[in-house]
RNA sequence: GGCUACGUAGCUCAGUUGGUUAGAGCGCGGCACUCAUAAUGCUGAGGUCGGUAGUUCAAAUCUACCCGUAGCCA
């Protein structure tokens, strides 16, 4: 077998995890469906380096930090380390793993900045933003929280509405205020520097039609490259600095003002591989030079396509740098066909899992499942189960098991010195081209699937040879070990195949063959003639009830750190925090409330204050947006239902203690709430 | 609201440029075997391919509309 590719020189990346949080299984469909192809592309005599870091900076991390008592420095070296553990439970294995809060990436973040600037692309402008006084910080976007303006949601982001849909500017929210402090925003003016990426719409353009790219990811990148039919440009320019106070590196020249997270965050991939280049005397330079025989290839989430396929390529172009060869869009992971849910304990960190399923059943899992499509990717536990014990034990592992048996007792571990059937071997290893060519276009469940129609045919072979029949005649032992050889041949062929996506189990099956499987090559490389050790069972069954103990457990983990924190920026799974458990809904004081006073207030248009006497907890007063349905002197003496523990609010007209509940739409279509005759003020409502 | 993708057996998924009775694995029924971690082999049942209307000699496969799901955008 003649090698069938010129060597390669690949730089493969993941999508930084953000440090603010642990990895769970939704983050790990791409870094298992990366590391997989790694392993697979260097069996085929490829170059591979393959480099990942923590996304260090930015306000969420900043804040966290601050929550813990910590110093940002040391809140994100305590994740990192949480983080390489779990990659390493899962055989994910980067040849270096950074951190963007590094020399290294302040160094080229500031180069590349340099460079942007020198090419006339860097521009300041004054922009309103949401500023919080108490806190002395700007806010982004995703730290102001009001009523949606177009249907009244309460408790909405700054940028949309979860409720109607409805996108909007910060600014237009109302009642807004700060997820940090509780105050209400002021607008003040602040001179940002801003990328002009319209100005390289030709570029982005051109590497475009280029790149390597999954079909629908190039679709949704022209998509926001091509004018707006009622807008004037297709590509805005793109705000890259944010005002101290900030978690991240100052823009050379400019005191007091950050670079973004998202500009530093790819040069990240940069300066992993630098800090990887300086430590084992590789060419840094070289290998991101503009005219760079290697491939640059990008693992991320669909989450954060705009990012890698627009401003990064820009960015590199600008600067002089290779631009990426090929990004790798994966879709989000659902867990029984939902979204992970907290509640449902579907929310599975990475260490929850590995601390009750073995990791390398995920891996198996995911691959069995993956392919080149951007397509969400459902982990059905049920499923999952059957598949693992199905495939691997029944299947797989069985072959040998059921082989391995005669050889040690009738021979003493010796193969014998040819095959019982020559073309079934050859026949198999003629599949491996077809398989590795399934691998490397990153179809994982296809080549899989190919996989273990082999393992079947394995099985059938020995059926039909009835070792077990032959080993009771008489002057058959060479027909018998040429059989029970042929079996393990088989599975020694199987075992390489899968080796890029089981690690472990296939090390242990060359343990047990007495050899070490290397290159793809070597499926042509027959086992004969040589001593095996005797076999002890490779893998051991999934049990559905460790899977149940490991939901339990990821309901009970995360109970208790179920504060609402900002959606990480890399994330590639979703969380679906609609459901509550009895505690959370417990936390809510609700408390009957006598309506001592209601007035207009001046200047609002639609609010009422209300004075509320709520028994034992005294007076309160709060601010209520229902003016549109009830007239002040319709509500005095009325009873209704409020939330007595609700965070007070500074509001523009004074302090509100509280809320009151309505149901409706808005408008006129408002409706308080009324308790039964016999409620007195102050009653709590359980 | 606009755009894009997806919707195939109980479950998870394949279905190439439209072409003979729509496939696989798991699960389920029956039979066989007992080497093997109750693993394996053979065999059977099970789908009007989201819906409707078209194009065509012929549609899961093309077109339109509708329903559902996900995402992007204003």
């Amino acid at each position: 077998m003649p090698s069938p590719e010129t060597p390669r020189r690949i730089v493969v990346t993941n999508a930084l995890p953000y440090a603010n949080g642990p990895i769970h299984i939704g983050h790990l469909v791409g870094y298992i469906q990366a590391d997989i192809w790694v392993r697979f592309q260097r069996m085929r005599g490829h170059d591979v380096t393959y480099v990942c870091a923590d996304d260090a900076h930015g306000t969420p991390i900043m804040l966290a930090a601050e929550k813990a008592d910590k110093a940002p420095e040391a809140f994100i070296a305590e994740i990192q380390k949480e983080h390489e553990k779990d990659f390493a439970d899962f055989d994910v294995t980067f040849d270096h793993y950074h951190s963007t809060h590094s020399d290294e990436n302040r160094e080229l973040s500031e180069r590349i900045y340099r460079a942007l600037k020198q090419a006339g692309h860097v521009e300041v402008r004054e922009i309103e933003q949401a500023y919080d006084a108490e806190r002395e910080m700007f806010l982004p976007d995703r730290y102001i929280k009001g009523t949606c303006p177009r249907c009244g949601t309460e408790d909405q982001y700054g940028d949309n509405c979860e409720a109607c849909g409805a996108t909007y500017e910060p600014h237009e929210l109302k009642d807004p205020f700060s997820v940090v402090s509780g105050s209400a925003p002021e607008w003040r003016p602040s001179e940002h520097y801003f990328f002009t990426l319209s100005a390289l719409q030709n570029e982005i353009e051109a590497w475009l039609d280029s790149a390597e790219l999954q079909r629908p990811v190039k679709a949704k990148l022209r998509e926001w490259l091509k004018p707006k039919e009622h807008g004037e440009g297709g590509l805005r320019d793109w705000d890259i600095s944010r005002d101290a106070p900030y978690f991240g590196f100052e823009i050379p020249g400019a005191p007091g003002k950050y670079f973004y997270v998202w500009l530093d965050a790819p040069i990240g991939y940069f300066a992993s591989l630098k800090a990887y280049c300086e430590q084992v005397g590789l060419d840094f330079e070289a290998l991101i030079a503009q005219d760079s025989e290697a491939e640059l290839w990008h693992f991320i989430g669909k989450d954060i396509v705009n990012f890698h396929g627009l401003f990064w390529p820009a960015m590199l172009k600008d600067a002089g740098f290779k631009q990426p060869t090929a990004l790798n869009v994966n879709g989000y992971l659902t867990v029984n066909g939902a979204k992970m849910s907290k509640s449902r304990g579907t929310f599975i960190r990475a260490a929850t899992w590995a601390e009750y399923l073995p990791t390398e059943t995920l891996r198996y899992y995911y691959a069995a499942k993956l392919s080149s499509s951007v397509e969400d990717l459902d982990l059905n536990l049920e499923d999952f189960v059957a598949r693992i014990n199905s495939d691997l034990v029944g299947k797989y592992v069985n072959i040998a098991s059921r082989c391995a048996g005669f050889i040690t007792k009738r021979f003493d571990g010796q193969l014998s010195e040819n095959f019982d059937n020559s073309e079934l071997v050859a026949q198999f290893a003629g599949k491996a081209e077809d398989i590795a060519a399934r691998f490397d276009a990153r179809n994982f469940s296809q080549a899989i699937r190919e996989i273990m129609a082999l393992a079947d045919q394995a099985n059938q072979y020995i059926a039909e040879k009835q070792p077990w029949v032959v080993a009771k005649q008489d002057d058959s032992d060479t027909e018998l070990q040429a059989i029970c050889t042929t079996g393990l041949e088989l599975f020694r062929q199987l075992t390489m195949l899968l080796k890029p996506v089981l690690p472990q189990l296939t090390r242990k099956a060359e343990a047990f063959l007495g050899l070490e499987l290397q290159s793809w090559q070597d499926i042509q490389t027959p086992l004969l003639g040589q001593t095996i050790n005797a076999f002890k069972p490779l893998m051991q069954r999934v049990e559905s009830d460790k899977v149940d103990a490991m939901l339990e457990a990821s309901r009970a983990d995360l109970a208790a750190v179920a504060d609402s924190k900002p959606a990480q920026t890399t994330e590639s799974g979703k969380v679906d925090d609609s459901m509550i458990e009895f505690d959370d809904f417990a936390k809510v004081d609700l408390r009957i409330a006598r309506i001592a006073k209601a007035e207009h207030v001046e200047g609002a248009d639609k609010l009422l204050r209300l004075e509320l006497d709520v028994g034992e907890l005294g007076s309160k007063q709060v601010f209520a947006g229902i003016k549109s349905a009830y007239a002040p002197e319709d509500l005095q003496g009325r009873l209704t239902v409020m939330v007595a523990n609700l965070a007070p609010r500074k509001m523009r007209f004074g302090l509100s203690e509280g809320m009151v509940l309505a149901a409706g739409p808005g408008g006129d279509e408002l409706f308080i709430l009324s308790p039964d005759e016999g409620a007195t003020p102050g009653m709590k409502v359980k």
